[in-house]
DNA sequence: ACTGAAAATCTACGCTC
DNA sequence: GAGCGTAGATTTTCAGT
């Protein structure tokens, strides 16, 4: 089971070569991208839209510099919630993505219940923020915090698996 | 200490409101920005260019939906590293970097080595990603799997910390 | 930082296969 | 139905101020 968007319409070449390009570089125009593809401007104007409406492509957002915005320290807090309800973590998850500090948060299986990657303007914030943002918290049990040397992500997603 | 581009170049309520509406849609016309931010285009079209050569506009990307790629399963994956050294850490992490089902690595402090994110076709490929492409590497001394339920990536990413 | 004008691009629409 | 070419509207871009 790959999606329910692959049975829908199936992507075929032409779509993955221009969710390659724009993964890379979103503000090509698409003059541009249709002379790479290889086709006509308005083949590929009318590509690019019918993956937008089919929510293949969710959005185009610009990747700004941590440091450049003040947030240099990143964090990733693994956290267990109790009690360990849809409810409970539904409220939390909310509350947290809403909080500045987070980048993203993840609902997970496992030992934990929810990690949050974190990004503050230095260790001094960072230890404040788990004071007096989560440890005030009774729903949040204990949570673990592991400060970030590295992050590395990978530039351009391909489909993976079962090639139709 | 917030960053070294603070000192080279502040940025202004202009910057910030730029940054701020390129998180959001990556592919407004330079135009529309413009007018949104109440300057001429050809002043918003330098700022821009201004903000990309200092560094704090990285890129411009396409956010794609996982399970249209036919990766709807992700996880976290928390790795020790042995020895951990410099070069260990640096081999492991460019390897793991390159292989398709990694979205990202976070090199970290703490408990374990190195955090991997990861989206898959299924439980299966997980399973033999887990097995084929980690257990089998003798620098890896040992992992935890958790499976991620839900993530939610906050939108925009604002200042944080000493408003100078 | 703005104005204006030339060059490039976008995009709707009718056409062909 | 999918792709193409054209032409009119829009945008980008760069002088000069």
């Amino acid at each position: 089971m790959a999606g329910i968007e692959a049975i829908i319409r199936p992507m075929d070449e032409l779509d993955a070569e221009i969710v390659r390009l724009l993964q890379t570089d979103a503000r090509l125009s698409n003059r541009e991208l249709a002379r790479r593809l290889g086709v006509a401007p308005s083949t590929c104007l009318e590509r690019v839209r019918a993956l937008a409406r089919r929510g293949v492509i969710r959005g185009y957002h610009a990747d700004i510099d941590l440091q450049a915005l003040g947030r240099g320290v990143q964090a990733l807090v693994s956290l267990q919630v109790r009690p360990l309800s849809r409810t409970v973590i539904d409220r939390i998850q909310g509350d947290v993505a809403g909080m500045p500090e987070v980048l993203s948060v993840f609902v997970v299986a496992g030992g934990d219940d929810l990690v949050l990657h974190v990004a503050v303007p230095d260790l001094d914030h960072l230890h404040a923020f788990l004071l007096e943002r989560l440890s005030r918290r009774p729903e949040i049990g204990g949570f673990r915090t592991s400060v970030i040397f590295q992050h590395v992500r990978s530039t351009v997603l391909e489909r993976l698996g079962d090639p139709a």
